[in-house]
DNA sequence: GACATTTGACCTAG
DNA sequence: CTAGGTCAAATGTC
């Protein structure tokens, strides 16, 4: 049950590794003031890309109750009632959990994607679900990421349109992603390339710190992504299933990091190890605890 | 055939 | 008991 050691053993390479990772990102946030931003981003992207992937394997080895190891149990293994019966109510708590936050994302008229599935977050979904809502005028969609089945990955997102603006979504993500995926095709690049302006709000339900920053190349002129910390109990309770991830988005300009579960001693070392200043702005008052 | 979506049934928390 | 969330069989698509 109590891994907040294991937790602890590992958060120094971890954040360390994490701390590097945001530090290139902010170098290739300063570089995109360059007259030429496409070569100097080229070099700084496989360095960001093979530090997350470190911090995510980092994170995993350091976290036995991580989705890909405990949680993501495959299912194939699941086959008897009892055990899947166990695997669902271990899910129910789990819920309760689980890090949390919500995007709103602005459709403009005649954008690509589809009207259900508007915003295409770099990682590939599977709608498990749809369920009418009390009050609400459109259905909730549920999707889990595909690749729960093989890696485990117990990252699950809501789709709820707006009863105000048919455009409107909110898109309620629950969980981090455990798995190593990015877009990998061209025509999903593209798409993302061709997606009209999309203005995305993000707020957190129970989160009250939340760190942003808005890129400021002109080739995305409305996309912020903000990073939501959880508060207490997530915060304060060593709780297994997650304890950092970042993914990076498809489009070169934007990262986006996840804390999870990390302590505030965490959020402390990090802030400490860097200067956050101008693209970000953090508001560290509520964690005082 | 593999994978995604749909949809009614089922389960759980409140 | 009700509403929200998930499962899983049926169906569709590539």
């Amino acid at each position: 049950m109590e891994n907040g050691a294991g937790v602890e053993q590992g958060i120094s390479p971890l954040m360390a590794e994490l701390a590097r990772a945001l530090r290139l990102v902010q170098q290739l946030d300063s570089h995109l003031s360059c007259p030429s931003p496409a070569e100097s981003c080229k070099s700084l992207a496989p360095d960001i890309l093979s530090s997350i992937q470190k911090s995510i394997l980092m994170a995993q080895s350091s976290n036995p109750g991580s989705p890909a190891s405990a949680g993501g149990s495959p299912r194939s293994d699941s086959s008897s009632p009892a055990f899947r019966d166990q695997e669902r109510k271990e899910m129910m708590k789990k819920r309760k959990t689980l890090h949390k936050w919500t995007r709103q994302v602005k459709l403009t008229p005649g954008a690509a994607g589809g009207v259900e599935g508007p915003v295409d977050d770099g990682y590939s979904w599977r709608k498990y679900g749809q369920k009418d809502i009390l009050g609400a005028k459109h259905p909730r969609a549920y999707y889990r990421c595909t690749h729960r089945k093989t890696q485990g990955c117990p990252a699950t997102k809501q789709v709820q349109r707006s009863d105000d603006d048919p455009l409107l979504f909110d898109i309620t993500y629950l969980g981090t992603h455990s798995c190593l995926q990015r877009p990998q095709n061209k025509e999903q690049q593209q798409q993302r390339k061709q997606r009209p302006e999309l203005k995305v709000k993000t707020e957190g339900l129970d989160g009250d710190a939340s760190l942003s920053f808005a890129s400021v190349s002109d080739e995305m002129p409305a996309e912020i992504f903000s990073i939501i910390g959880t508060s207490s109990p997530d915060f304060l309770s060593p709780v297994t299933s997650e304890s950092a991830c970042l993914f990076m988005s498809p489009c070169p300009m934007v990262t986006s990091l996840d804390w999870g579960n990390s302590s505030v001693v965490d959020m402390d070392f990090l802030l400490d190890e860097l200067d956050l200043e101008q693209s970000f702005q953090f508001d560290a008052s509520s964690f005082s605890t």
